[in-house]
DNA sequence: ATAAATCCTGTAGCCACTATAGGATCAAGC
DNA sequence: GCTTGATCCTATAGTGGCTACAGGATTTAT
């Protein structure tokens, strides 16, 4: 029998190279409980296969996307009990999707302002800096 | 002789109180060097002057601005060291100001996935759930 | 058989705080 | 002056999400 390319094992570095995921990272996700621990060779090295690639994939693309480690045990958590509803997971989505927006909206105004205290810089000839001026002042 | 208000001073929860930050940050930045050891109490009470206020407030308001502490110490370097270029304040800001808007632009293209993901789940009526899959493959 | 590469565990560090524990000191009222 | 309650003190440990050692053991290639 030829063995199948999904029957094929690898060693946490193969694994860390097929996913760009930094090797103490993926043990780190067995020690916090997200990546199920992987049988070991007879010398007590991990050996991984298809299923922990998949799982990896998708904790490392959920990162990606921003979701905390917890909002990736949520979901692996739906995804695992088999009988995960859709919607849970459109909700865990969208909410992350708000917290993003929220952050986009602080980093725009963060960037006006900063814009602006630039700018004050720029023409130039002042007795004092500014920023600093600013940085110094209460209130915005 | 009338003591002034700039004379006045205060203990750390006034100071907490004046800045809105937290008693713990304060000692946390007299631990770090980020503020002066303010002289002490009989008791051994720390008692700030209008100057702490003034320091404080200018590391508050640029943590607000996203600025680290690394970079708020090299401020108030430039600051403390009297013959600062305002050049030197302003190349600072402005690198500050790039790296918020490589963040926004970072947070942008992960709001446009999340959105794609979840606006591919309002279509509604799927075998399996299309948020799912997406985390599971590997490229976006 | 040996050398080099990879792997193992355990611990400690990063940032910017926050939270406890177990006391000491202060300000106000009587 | 004394008591009470609020505030303060230090020291230590925890958070999230990794990363970086040290000091060995194992695997792989030659």
């Amino acid at each position: 029998m030829a063995a199948r390319p999904q029957d094929a094992t690898f060693s946490i570095g193969g694994l860390s190279k097929r996913t760009g995921c930094n090797i103490e990272t993926i043990r780190y996700y067995e020690r916090i409980g997200l990546l199920p621990a992987p049988p070991r060779s007879a010398g007590g090295h991990r050996v991984y296969g298809a299923p922990h690639l998949k799982q990896l994939t998708f904790v490392r693309r959920s990162r990606a996307l921003g979701f905390t480690l917890d909002q990736i045990r949520g979901l692996l958590g739906l995804v695992d009990g088999g009988d995960f509803s859709c919607a849970d997971v459109r909700d865990l989505t969208l909410a992350h999707l708000d917290q993003v927006r929220d952050k986009i909206a602080d980093l725009r105004r963060l960037e006006d302002t900063l814009d602006a205290m630039a700018a004050q810089c720029d023409r130039g000839e002042l007795p004092d800096c500014p920023i600093i001026e600013t940085l110094f002042d209460a209130e915005p």
